[in-house]
DNA sequence: TATTGTTATACTCTATAACTATA
DNA sequence: TATAGTTATAGAGTATAACAATA
């Protein structure tokens, strides 16, 4: 089972990746702009959200807001931040995420209606759990 | 759909990465391993499989060769080579997806037998669907 | 001439350890 | 002293373009 997962994970990433290489936007940076869809988090949350560490996501929040798509908003605590998107980088987010579902859709086409929408449930209960577990 | 499938690899591929991390393997090298299992492909036709360059295939192979994981076999053509696992090499993948398989049944452990048994055959589709068209 | 693979270059991503500024 | 984030350093992964050796 969890090899097909594997397995199935690679193939995604593969069109997310080849929807970054379309758009100019390296992978990281597009999983960076995802997870701030929504959220303003420290650069400690950020680190969490992603799963890498603090080091990191300064390198990774540095190149975004040279691209002018992310910013470090000051807070009360000054040693702190709370990272967002910019106008722009909201724009990237929601054509980025249109562009990958119109690839993407093509992995489920072939299946019948009823297993697609049994695969949906499954996987939104796996993500569900993850979330909270 | 799609946006729920990427959710689901970023999850999986946590998984593969925690694993890899455990083991001391950077993961680009973990799916070259993985691919190689049971075959043995040329440079050229390895890139193809793993998705990337033949420039960056040499760089693989060059670290997987320099850990005794994998070696170049010369063939006919001496501009060519066949890329296999090592012995050592083939212990490592094996290790390696057992223990990614311990950590991804943890993904599904909550789901009823009929939804993963679903599961597994849906999945079994779309990668036996990407991997012929 | 065409093909196979490597090298050169530049950039991104990543972790660890040491550090600065603030709490 | 403890915490938030950065800097320094080192290694890995990636693509593009130019290249060498062989077909």
């Amino acid at each position: 089972m969890t090899d097909a997962l594997v397995q199935l994970s690679f193939l995604v990433q593969s069109v997310f990746e080849e929807t970054c290489a379309a758009q100019g936007t390296p992978p990281a940076q597009a999983r960076l702009l995802g997870v701030l869809e929504g959220r303003d988090p420290t650069m400690a949350e950020l680190a969490q959200l992603v799963g890498v560490e603090c080091a990191t996501v300064t390198g990774l929040v540095d190149r975004a807001e040279r691209r002018g798509l992310a910013r470090r908003v000051p807070v009360a605590d000054r040693r702190a931040f709370r990272v967002e998107l910019t106008g722009q980088g909201g724009q990237v987010v929601a054509a980025f995420r249109a562009a990958v579902a119109e690839r993407g859709d093509g992995l489920t086409a072939q299946l019948p209606e009823a297993d697609r929408a049994h695969l949906c449930r499954v996987v939104g209960r796996i993500l569900t759990r993850a979330a909270s577990g």
